[in-house]
DNA sequence: CACGATACGGAGCTAAAGTTCCGTTTGTCA
DNA sequence: TGACAAACGGAACTTTAGCTCCGTATCGTG
C-alpha cells in the first residue's frame, strides 16, 4: 500500500518539501491502521500520534478528517480499478472474470474500514474520488459488455448497478455477516 | 402506526400514570418524525421539542438515545413480522409470495430512518427486539419452506440469509440508490 | 553559512450533543 | 380536598472529538 502517486492535487502545482512529502505518507499509513482498528470513529489525535507527528502537521495535508478518508478511499478506489482491469484482461468464462473482478474489491473492501465506513455514508467522500470512480465504472461497462455478448449475464445489467449492490455487500462485511454467502447470492442474480 | 402495545416492560409492573403513557406515546411519535427528517444524528432535544414536552421527560422514558431508538425499532420489527404473515398466508405462487414479504419491508425500512440506520449500525438496538426478531425469522422460514417444497426457491436459501440481504437492501434505500431496482436483483438471485 | 519559506508540535479552544439534577407541577387515592 | 408519589421542565453539566494558533524547528537555496 502507499503505493499510489499523489500527484498535483494543489491547484498551484509547488513541490512539498521532502520531509512533508516523508510525513504524508506516514500520516496515510496510521490512517489505515488506526481506521482498521477503530472503524471510522478512529480518532484524528490517534491517527497522528501513530504516525509518531502531531495533529497540526496532520491537518497541514489534510484540513478535515473527511479529507484525509476521501484520500484513503481514492487511492482504494484505483486498487478496484486494478482488480477490474486484471479480470478484464484475463482469459475465460465472462461471467466468472466479472465475478472474481468483484470478489476481488470485496476483499479489499474487507481491509479497509474506512472504504468501508465510505460505502455506507453520505456521498461526500466519494466526490473527492470522482475520476477514478469514473474509470472504475467504464471497466465494468466493458466487463458487462462482454458478459452480456456471451449471454452468460443479464440483459439489463449495467455498470450502475454495481456500486449499489457492492454497498450492499459492503454492509454485511462490516456488520460481520457471511459477506462471501452475500455476494454468492448476488451473483446468482445477475446470471 | 404508534399502535403496538408497550406491554410489560419494566420488571416490576407498576402500572403509568394516565399522563405518562400519553406522553410516551407523543415521544414516540415524535422520535419517528424526528429521525424522518434527519436520520440518524436527530437530537434528543429536538424529538423533546416536537412533542411539546421537555427533554427531563423524554428521559425519564428512555434512558438512553439507544433505548429509544431501540424500541422503534421493536415496534417495526413487529410490522416486518406481520408483513411475513400476510405473505405467509396469502394465496399464490410461493416465490411470489417471499418476494411480496420483503418488498413489503423494505417499503417500510424506507419509512423509518430509526430501523434504516440500525440496520447498518452496531447489533445492540436489536437485541432489545430479539424476541420479536425470532418469530419474524420464524416467519421467513415457513416461507422458504414453501418455496423450496414447490422447488421455486434455491435449495441451500435460509431464513439467516434475509437479514443479511434486507441490510444491503437498507443500505441502498439510506444512500438513495434505486433500492427496487436492487432488490429486484437480489430476488432473481433467490430462485 | 545564513536567511527566508516551509513545515512541525501540541496545548488548548470550541461547539455539539447526550445526560443529569432538582425545584415545580400534576395525577391519584382515600 | 388534602397529601403524597409520580411525573415534568429545562437550565446547566460533562464529555468528547474535531480543529486552530502560534512559537519553534527544519529544509533548501544563493
Amino acid at each position: 500500500m502507499s503505493s499510489t502517486d499523489t500527484g498535483a492535487e494543489d491547484t498551484d502545482a509547488r513541490p512539498l518539501r521532502a520531509d512533508a512529502r516523508r510525513n504524508r505518507e506516514r500520516l496515510l499509513d496510521a490512517a489505515r491502521v488506526v481506521f482498521g482498528e477503530n472503524g471510522s470513529e478512529a480518532q484524528m489525535d490517534d491517527v497522528a500520534e501513530r504516525a509518531g507527528l502531531g495533529v497540526g502537521t496532520l491537518y497541514r495535508h489534510f484540513p478535515t478528517k473527511t479529507a484525509l478518508m476521501a484520500e484513503l478511499v481514492r487511492q482504494k478506489v484505483t486498487v478496484f480499478a486494478a482488480h477490474a482491469r486484471t479480470a478484464l484482461e484475463a482469459p475465460g468464462d465472462p461471467f466468472e472474470r466479472l465475478a472474481a473482478a468483484l470478489r476481488s474489491c470485496a476483499e479489499a473492501v474487507e481491509e479497509d474500514a474506512a472504504t468501508r465506513y465510505a460505502m455506507g455514508a453520505g456521498t461526500e467522500i466519494w466526490d473527492a474520488a470522482a475520476d477514478e470512480h469514473e474509470q472504475l465504472m467504464a471497466l465494468f461497462d466493458a466487463l458487462i459488455a462482454r458478459g452480456r455478448a456471451a449471454g452468460v449475464v443479464r440483459a439489463d445489467l449495467t455498470a450502475a448497478d454495481i456500486p449499489m449492490l457492492m454497498c450492499g455487500i459492503a454492509t454485511s462485511i462490516e456488520r460481520g455477516f457471511d459477506w462471501r454467502r452475500h455476494l454468492e447470492l448476488v451473483l446468482a442474480g445477475l446470471r
